[in-house]
DNA sequence: CCGGATCCGGTTAGATACTG
DNA sequence: CAGTATCTAACCGGATCCGG
């Protein structure tokens, strides 16, 4: 380990040698977000190269944020967790993404649209509990881009299991939701109300209605959604 | 500017992408300590060179987290100061240092010991309420350092301003403080009580009685040392 | 497919010196 | 006081490859 350090005792400036190394603060959030597994992991971080992602999940076993250890029964299958010291780091995680969410321009985080993301992070925060207790299937299509990101199947199973499909998984689809990219985005973001894309004519629910009318309440919002802006 | 960005509109990582760039945490906590000035700011990260602090400031200017502006009345002085965005930050530097008191251990914060971050901070942080509505000299002597950084004086004046020699400014010491750079240390950042220091012998008070009485009240200790420990 | 390791080229940071 | 300039070392991104 080079002596890459600030060399000062103040609590921050340790916190910061390790939690603000490049690309650190974003694979965390992923950890805070549930995801265990080395690939489950490198699609929360696309961008970050596996070299970088196995090296940076050494310096947090080092600093005592995550554990390796190998998945029960699986031979040699690994999953990383967060510890005791990793768990509380949520408050680190959430003032960063607060301040964010407040201060970065609208425009800027529109910039950097991800379909793979968003839907990622859609079935992650899905809550099942008001749907009809049988298997829901739901497409989403996006109007705006090309066949091979245009269709997504979100399956909430009985067990309420939240499976992603980007390929038809063949069941009968519940209910439809077709906008664009952009408008889906901000609706997770939470800078735009459903209720609003809907009379826009930005987004277009079909097929069931009790799904559609309870949209609002099974498909969660970001975690930051109900931040204020204070910025236009 | 580079493409270095994270490409991901979450809010976590679009405040990341600013926040988390090398030394800029460090940086920002001396803004939210009160520094304004680019050699104010260069004694709270000693280590930064001066080119990469000035383009940290760029940065942090361009972000609309600091505002450059020329000292009113002097020509060619110029300072920074925090927008509001910027003031916004505070709960993630508390944040982020909180986890840092709680987490990192304790050795390893005291093997970073430096005089001069230490009595740059005491200055800061003293609280001249408690004391006689006079000049209190107050002389730090570090006995297991060298000459250059051995004695300190913290001079508050009437007028309740601190200031912070290392040389001697001739007056006449009211209160002398004998300790070692680590017991100092340690009291600072809440990992040892006065009291206890005083009776292992680590930290001999001579002088004023009714100041070394009060020592616990005018010595404010670091913002984060009522963080409880929760490893040893 | 999973969980990485290796190699190479470009960018960034550290050290030091210097300037208006 | 408030920064630049320059050179070198470390780090990062991207692509490729590998063993189970």
């Amino acid at each position: 380990m080079t002596d890459s350090s600030y060399e000062q005792f103040c609590p921050v400036a340790m916190a910061a040698e390790v939690l603000c190394a490049r690309w650190t603060m974003v694979l965390l959030r992923e950890f805070v977000a549930g995801s265990t597994r080395f690939n489950e992991l490198r699609r929360g971080v696309p961008r970050m190269s596996p070299a970088l992602l196995s090296k940076r999940l050494k310096d947090l076993e080092t600093a005592g944020i995550i554990e390796r250890s190998r998945v029960a029964g699986e031979p040699d299958l690994f999953e990383y967790r967060l510890t005791e010291a990793g768990r509380d780091l949520k408050p680190v995680i959430e003032a960063v993404g607060s301040w964010g969410q407040r201060w970065i321009k609208t425009e800027a985080s529109l910039e950097k649209l991800d379909p793979n993301l968003l839907m990622w992070d859609m079935r992650r925060n899905i809550d099942p509990s008001p749907m009809p207790r049988r298997r829901n299937t739901i497409q989403i299509i996006f109007t705006d881009l090309q066949e091979a990101q245009r269709n997504w199947w979100l399956i909430v199973e009985p067990d309420q299991d939240v499976d992603l499909c980007s390929v038809d998984p063949g069941f009968d689809v519940d209910l439809y939701l077709s906008t664009d990219l952009r408008t889906m985005t901000e609706i997770w973001m939470g800078y735009t109300p459903i209720a609003r894309a809907k009379e826009q004519g930005r987004l277009i629910l079909t097929g069931n209605r009790q799904l559609e009318a309870d949209l609002g309440r099974w498909l969660s919002l970001s975690p930051f959604a109900k931040v204020g802006k204070l910025v236009a």
